[in-house]
Parts: structure tokens; C-alpha cells; sequence
RNA sequence: GGGUUGAUAGCUCAAUCGGUAGAGCAGUUGACUUUUAAUCAAUAGGUUCAGGGUUCGAGUCCCUGUCAACCCA
């Protein structure tokens, strides 16, 4: 054979049983699992099994960095760990830098420091994706950057598949949303949005703890999925031997609870609905529904607009945000801009009477303005469909949308002066359907007529257990639902409601 | 559900008209004790998503399927 059998590749040639009782070299230096593998049998051979191994870091990369002091007598000594995602050896001595949560800090390694044989374990036998605790003292290089001058180190877990490269980061799509692991290693934008999301969530918490409402969990799954129109998904229970549906939305459970006299109440959970998947939808996704007695639709105004001023400013330090599908800057700060329904539509359409207008004008007009109508609508769908296609898109700056008509929601109370709209509005912001409030409905009359005429045929789909509690007595309120991940696509900058849900739904993968 | 686009080395990407599948990073070996995408030298690495078809010859053209992205419903 051609091939040196003299060639000293450690880890890198392995042997296998010829045909005829010969050994044939293989060259396996390219298989990088292959190679870790036999890194790990190594590492296990001098005596540490990095999974048997742990470190106590004293210090997260950035509180390591903070901790630096220019006094070359009282050096700070400090333990960090992470994961090695650069790696620079020349010769005796070596750069590398870790990651943890918190950030990146860089090490360096000395053959004199750590002696001959530690030194070519770390040179020989680590690998891009390890995690290493280091402990030792901090100092400035001559570039200037702080740095951990590495006295010793311990493999506390190894690698066994090679990271993406850290420069490109990862570009596959599905690889991001299946492996996600790997997107928030080697893509630092992809981790900041989860730290963003992270924080958003706490502060809408600490926003609302602080004005007295109670955090609370309610079931997800239900026999009626209530609380608005969608398809649930449908699941069985074994024991019980009955059908249920995941929830569809927080609605009707917490409203229970205001009858039970919780008046400030507020759940963050997940809804789950039975219907397509887009850029904007995801089959599960996390709605914050908040309630307060002896509020109204005007009061959950005041209330959504200072909670999300107080996460602009406490989350990202500004008021203005860049608008990722439009480029338009969005201003959160001020007062925001309020118009009905009925406005928007007769502004839009250019005609002063068009709830008046004749159906067959209607669809023209909706036609003409570029929407497909489908002949089986009623009316007022025909109306929505030019508000969800031609006006909501447009609103870009805050803007609250009022007075709602009747049939879009049976939840709500009716406006005293004008009983054909709705006493809610509809926050809209980068042209997505941010916040829909209401002053909610707590006549448990007419909230069963409601239900009985937008159930039509499918009666069955009534909640008469949120009837029965209606029936004992519910307090006027204010309710109103956020939806989260829209909320994070806009304060984050993502184009897609998969890069703020960590694991977006798929299909399953091969 | 329909349309469009895409899938090539571990990662990021090339490959002209249908004519030997390449590069950078990562890997392996060597040099190098303050680097910053370190550098230098050498070297290995491919079921071109899967299956069929056309062709002397297919990463490339055609069909079917899988998965994804975007648009529409």
C-alpha cells in the first residue's frame, strides 16, 4: 500500500479486517465523529471522562470580564465554563474563547503554565464544541482584550459532532427550527431574540403583579373549546373514556373566575388552533388575556398602551422600533391614534354610507378595491375581509381600532348609542392584530342569545357551564388578549412567528 | 389544498451549452509561546434529498415523491 503505516494519525487511521486476515488502513481523519469519538476513548485513557467530570464556575463570562482590575499584585482569579467556539494554538501557547449564556471570553493556555502533558491533552484532544471549566487569573492582553490566563481545565463534556462554522452561522432553514440548539450556538441574533422574549414575558409579569393582578392557569383541555372561532385540535382521555379539545383561547375560564371574585386576573398560556401554518401563524402559539372589574374597553386602552411603552423603554431602552416588513419606523411613545371601524371603512372604500350600501354594490366595490369575495358571505363578512386585506396591513403606527360590529364578536357588550358596534377596539401595530379588547359581556342573557345565534346549527359548541356561571353573577370588566408572539415578531425585528417560537411546528423530518 | 423557488463535503457556497463535482471554514499531519475569521506547508473528505426516465454521457433535462421557504386559498 501506498499509504505511511508509519503515520502517526492519532484518532485518525483506524484498521480494519481485510479479506484475507489483512489489516487495510483506512483514512478516517476526515470523519470528524469518527475522530471525537476517538478523542473521547483518549481523554478517557489519560484518566478523565469528561462525563464524569463537572466544574463549579465562580463566574459568568461577563461578571469574569467585570471582575477584571488593572493591579498586577492582586491579580483576580476566577473559574469560567462553556463551550470552545475558537480555537488558536501556536505552538506552546494558544487562544481560545467559550461561550455561556451570558457571552464569550477568551483563554489562554501556556505549555509552561499548565506543563507538557496537560498542554497536549488541551492541544491534541479538544475540539471546537467541547465544554471546558478553566480556572485561573484574569489579565489584558496586548490588544487589550480580558482575558483568563489558563492555570487548569477540565473537558466537561465532549463534542461528538462538529458545530456549524461559526462565521456563516447556520443558513438552513429547517436546520434552525429542527436543531435549534445549533442555530443559538453559532447565531448570536437568534439568541438575543430569546433573551428579548425572555424579557418581555418577566416585565409584562411585573407590570401586571404590580397593579394587584393575579397570575393564574387554567385548563387546556375542555370539552367545549370556547372563547373564540376557531377549529380546535380534538384528544381523547383513556381513563375517563371521553373526547376533549386543547383550548382555543384563556376566554371563558378566566371570566369564571372574575364571577368567583378574582377582579384582576391574568393568564399567559398557549392556545392551540387547528389551521394553517404561515408566517404569522403557528398551530401553538402564547396569548396573554388579561381581566379587570369595574373596567371597560377604554380602561384596557390606558392599560395596554402603558405596558407596552414601560417594556419599550425597560426592554429595549427606545421608544422606536424598525418596522422589519415596511421599514417604517414604528413610535410608541405619545398618545396613539384611535378611529372606529366605521370610519376606517368609509375612508377607505370612499363612501360616506357604506354599511347602507346595497350587497350587490358592496361586493363591487370590494372587488374593485381588489378583494375576492366569496358569494356565501354575509355582509358584514364582505366588510371584514376589505378590513383585514386593505385597511389592517396599513396600519402601521399604533392605532386602536374601535367600535367593532356586533357580529365579529358574541363576548362583548354592545355600545349603548350605536347598538349595531361593540363597546372594544382592536390594537393594531406593523399592520398585525396586536391586542383585541372588550368591555365584556355580563348579562348572561344576552350573552346565551349571542351564543345561540353564532352557533347556528352547532348548538352543541355552547358553553352552558359559562353560562351557569354568568348566571351568578359576573362584575362589569375589562378584558383584553395579547398576542404574544406577534408582540415579540414586532419588538424583535423577525420577519416570521418562527424566529420567535424556539421550535416552530413542522412536519416531522426524515 | 394550489402555485413558485430550493435541497451539492460537517458548515457556508460554486460548478458556463448536458461532458473529469470545486473553494473557504471545520478535520488530519507538521511549523509557530499575545492571537482576533491567526498565519504557513502538506493532506483527506461526495449515495449532488430519494426513486424512476431521456441520453453515448445527468448535479444540470423530464416525471413522481419527501422536506423547506415564499405567495395564494
Amino acid at each position: 500500500m501506498a499509504l505511511d503505516l508509519d503515520l502517526p494519525l492519532a484518532g485518525g487511521v483506524c484498521t480494519v479486517g481485510g479479506s484475507m486476515n489483512e489489516k487495510t488502513p483506512v483514512d478516517n481523519s476526515h470523519d470528524q465523529h469518527a475522530v471525537r469519538r476517538q478523542k473521547l476513548v483518549d481523554l478517557r485513557e489519560a484518566g478523565t471522562d469528561p462525563f464524569r467530570s463537572n466544574v463549579k464556575p465562580t463566574h459568568f463570562s461577563t461578571e469574569a470580564k467585570a471582575a477584571y482590575v488593572e493591579d498586577e499584585d492582586n491579580v483576580v482569579s476566577v473559574t469560567v465554563a462553556g463551550r470552545l467556539v475558537t480555537f488558536r494554538v501556536q505552538g506552546g501557547s494558544a487562544f481560545v474563547k467559550i461561550q455561556d449564556q451570558e457571552g464569550i471570553i477568551q483563554l489562554y493556555f501556556r505549555k509552561d503554565v499548565l506543563g507538557e502533558e496537560r498542554y497536549l491533552v488541551f492541544k491534541k484532544k479538544l475540539d471546537l464544541g467541547d465544554y471546558v471549566g478553566v480556572t485561573g487569573t484574569l489579565f489584558k492582553t496586548r490588544t487589550g482584550e480580558i482575558t483568563v490566563r489558563v492555570e487548569a481545565f477540565t473537558v466537561v463534556s465532549k463534542a461528538l459532532r462538529p458545530l456549524p462554522e461559526k462565521w456563516h452561522g447556520l443558513a438552513d432553514a429547517e436546520k434552525v427550527y429542527r436543531q435549534r440548539y445549533l442555530d443559538l450556538v453559532v447565531n448570536q441574533e437568534s439568541r438575543e431574540r430569546l433573551m428579548t422574549r425572555s424579557k418581555i414575558v418577566s416585565k409584562i409579569r411585573r407590570f401586571l403583579e404590580d397593579l394587584k393582578f393575579l397570575e393564574v392557569e387554567t385548563p387546556v383541555l375542555q370539552s367545549v373549546a370556547g372563547g373564540a372561532a376557531a377549529r380546535p385540535f380534538d384528544t381523547h382521555h383513556n381513563a375517563l373514556g371521553v373526547d376533549f379539545v386543547l383550548r382555543i383561547s384563556l376566554e371563558l375560564y378566566l371570566k369564571r373566575l372574575l364571577v368567583g371574585g378574582i377582579d384582576r386576573v391574568f393568564e399567559i398560556g398557549r392556545n392551540f388552533r387547528n389551521e394553517g401554518i404561515s408566517p404569522r401563524h403557528n398551530p401553538e402559539f402564547t396569548m396573554l388575556e388579561i381581566y379587570q372589574a369595574y373596567s371597560d374597553y377604554r380602561g384596557m386602552m390606558t392599560l395596554v398602551k402603558d405596558m407596552l411603552q414601560t417594556i419599550c423603554r425597560d426592554v429595549l431602552g427606545t421608544t422606536r422600533i424598525k418596522h422589519a416588513a415596511s421599514g417604517e419606523e414604528i413610535e410608541f411613545d405619545g398618545e396613539w391614534r384611535e378611529v372606529t371601524y366605521k370610519q376606517l371603512l368609509c375612508d377607505t372604500t370612499v363612501e360616506a354610507d357604506w354599511f347602507d350600501l346595497p350587497r350587490e354594490e358592496k361586493i363591487a366595490k370590494a372587488e374593485a378595491l381588489g378583494c375576492k369575495v366569496n358569494p356565501a358571505w354575509e355582509d358584514f363578512e364582505i366588510t371584514n375581509e376589505i378590513f383585514g386585506e386593505k385597511i389592517e396591513p396599513t396600519l402601521i403606527q399604533p392605532t386602536f381600532v374601535t367600535h367593532l360590529p356586533k357580529e365579529l364578536c358574541p363576548l362583548a357588550k354592545l355600545n349603548q348609542d350605536d347598538p349595531s358596534v361593540l363597546d372594544v377596539f382592536e390594537l393594531t401595530i406593523g399592520g398585525m392584530e396586536i391586542a383585541p379588547a372588550y368591555s365584556e359581556q355580563n348579562d348572561p342573557d344576552v350573552q346565551r342569545a349571542m351564543f345561540e345565534a353564532q352557533a347556528g346549527e352547532e348548538q352543541q359548541k355552547i358553553d352552558h357551564d359559562f353560562l351557569l356561571a354568568l348566571e351568578h353573577g359576573m362584575p362589569p370588566a375589562g378584558g383584553m388578549g395579547v398576542g404574544i408572539d406577534r408582540l415579540c415578531i414586532l419588538l424583535t425585528g423577525a420577519e416570521s412567528i418562527r424566529d420567535v417560537i424556539l421550535f416552530p411546528q413542522l412536519r416531522p423530518g426524515s
